[in-house]
RNA sequence: GGCGCCGUACCCAAGUGGUAAGGGAGCAGUCUGCAAAACUGCGAUGCAGCGGUUCGAACCCGCUCGGCGCCUCCA
């Protein structure tokens, strides 16, 4: 039974979709106007985790993310780059598409682009204005805050509060200072659309609420984003969301907790932030390899809390993976056959039990690769005594389905390379494709090979000292050797 | 000024009333030609500090200190 922190009722609660089966979830993606940084990742990784487990659950999932590509930081890029707004937002969809995709986030169910629902924006404004939530003024079109008596209730702010500290300048034309833009009169210059009020174009918020309502009807089960979006985004879309259909909108609210740099929160205005491709760029291991330990990273501190980049964190992420592909390494050689062990359905078993219960748990996820550590570490130990290859085929078969869920372990070879078991003495080197483990730069793995190979003739023949030559040079480029007791060797990076 | 979050070992990180999960790093040992991996052992009498409630508190309450977020575009 899953329990989800709800940031509406401020509480943890089971969770239970309008329809048994089916989750409809909406979250808020990007404005495209930039790269995206790791906040934006590990946002986009929470709620692609909670999507893979509830469907691994059994719900059918319809998952909606949405891309806000009519803004005015896009038509300030355009405009710095002398081009059209929509090079602009193509450009930088096809580049969100090529980092999540690196990082294992899976395509939403629907991916829609606010431009391409400016009708249903603006029915959901007139409907707004017809029912004297809304007025327009000069063009634009405000939603008037004071007619939606609960205003604040997920941000858990009173209207005078809000007063008090506003930094806004005050618009005189508005009724009150919180009220906020459904529809923005545009000049010549900028995209615009025909509507009621002249031409113009969609506010932030409400575009959100006109697709998520398009998309999965009035009401539905699962909003998400990141936690600086409680107000007032989201909070705004509950407004004229419900204002507009005196229904609840959505029943669960869900925010990621921030990627901070050295304490302080990740952001463009700071200008402390890393974006995806940057570290796919400056990382020395494969994009594969890169991608997964940027997921464990994100993964291993719960979604609600802040968590720390740095480069000594995602070092220790690529720490932890090894060993779980150190041991996947050593269930995909085969070492003989071995008495089954009765104890390995227990185990799986428990496994599972452990992991559902972490991940029911608000998504635990820290807890969840816990538990698989804890596999990792009993499958070590029968290992050791030998298991036959069908028990080894079935203990890779549970990491892979349950890391499925968190996106894990889902390479066949990682830093592991390819031809890489090389007999001590008679070693014919195999020419493969480049594997999933390759380095960008140094050497290549056919170099590997041929040093690996003349190491052992060297051992063969007992000339240890040329052995351990070779043994440091390899490692001066971050080549680990490792001996087997059948007296051939295996390498990684 | 208002609202809110956080402070657990060298590092990361769970635990939110019943006597401190897990990982990484480190040290020692087994194994190994040497290594690596794996295995075994070691590591917070204490959870920012001080009080209080309780048979019992890292977990509840109060105060203090320190760090941060939102109220403005922001995942």
């Amino acid at each position: 039974m899953l329990k989800l922190f709800n940031t509406l009722t401020g509480r943890q609660e089971v969770f239970e979709p309008i329809d048994p089966n089916k989750v409809r979830m909406y979250v808020c993606g990007v404005t495209v106007y930039d790269y995206c940084h790791i906040g934006h990742a590990r946002s986009a990784l929470v709620f692609d985790v909670l999507r893979r487990y509830l469907e691994s659950c059994g719900y059918a999932v319809i998952f909606v993310k949405n891309f806000t590509d009519v803004d005015d930081k896009i038509i300030k890029r355009a405009n710095e780059q002398g081009t059209s707004c929509d090079t602009v937002t193509d450009k930088y969809i096809q580049a969100y598409h090529e980092d999540m995709g690196k990082l294992g986030v899976k395509p939403a169910t629907v991916e829609p682009k606010a431009t391409e629902h400016i009708g249903d924006i603006i029915r959901l404004t007139e409907r707004l204005v017809s029912k004297g939530m809304a007025y327009a003024v000069d063009g634009d079109v405000y939603f008037e805050v004071a007619q939606y008596p609960v205003y604040g209730r997920l941000s858990k702010r009173r209207l005078e509060d809000l007063q008090a500290g506003a930094r806004v300048d005050v618009d005189e034309r508005k009724r009150h200072p919180m009220d906020f833009a459904l529809w923005k009169s545009s000049k010549p210059s900028e995209p615009g659309w025909e509507s009621p009020w002249g031409p113009g174009r969609p506010g932030w918020h409400i575009e959100c609420s006109a697709m998520s309502m398009q998309h999965l009807g009035e009401t539905f089960d699962i909003h998400g984003g990141g936690m600086d979006l409680i107000f007032p985004h989201h909070e705004n879309e509950i407004a004229q969301s419900c204002g507009a259909t005196g229904k609840e909108f959505a029943r669960y609210w869900v925010h990621n907790g921030f990627v901070q740099v050295n304490k302080e929160k990740m952001s463009k205005s700071i200008g402390n932030f890393f974006t995806i491709r940057e570290i796919f760029e400056k990382s020395e291991w494969s994009e594969e390899v890169t991608g997964e330990i940027l997921r464990y990273f994100l993964l291993s501190t719960h979604y609600h809390g802040p968590l720390d980049f740095s480069d000594q964190a995602l070092k220790e992420a690529k720490n932890a993976l090894n060993g779980f592909y150190d041991l996947f390494g050593r269930l995909a050689e085969s070492n003989g056959s071995a008495p089954s062990d009765q104890s390995l359905d227990q185990t799986l078993d428990r496994c599972q039990v452990a992991f559902k219960a972490a991940m029911d748990d608000d998504l635990n996820t820290p807890v969840a690769i816990a538990a698989l550590q804890g596999l990792r570490s009993v499958v070590n130990k029968l290992t050791e005594k030998g298991l036959s290859s069908e028990e080894r085929k079935r203990v890779r078969q549970e990491f892979r389905s349950l890391g499925n869920v968190l996106g894990l372990f889902q390479i066949d070879k990682w830093q592991f390379g390819g031809p890489s078991v090389v007999p001590i003495g008679q070693a014919k080197v195999t020419s493969e494709a480049l594997p999933v483990g390759a380095k960008k730069s140094g050497l290549t793995d056919t170099e590997i090979e041929d040093l690996l190979r003349e190491r052992n003739e060297a051992r063969g023949k007992k000339q240890f000292k040329r052995a351990d030559e070779i043994r440091q040079s390899l490692a001066a480029h971050g080549i680990i050797i490792e001996d087997k007791p059948d007296g051939s060797s295996r390498w990684k990076r």
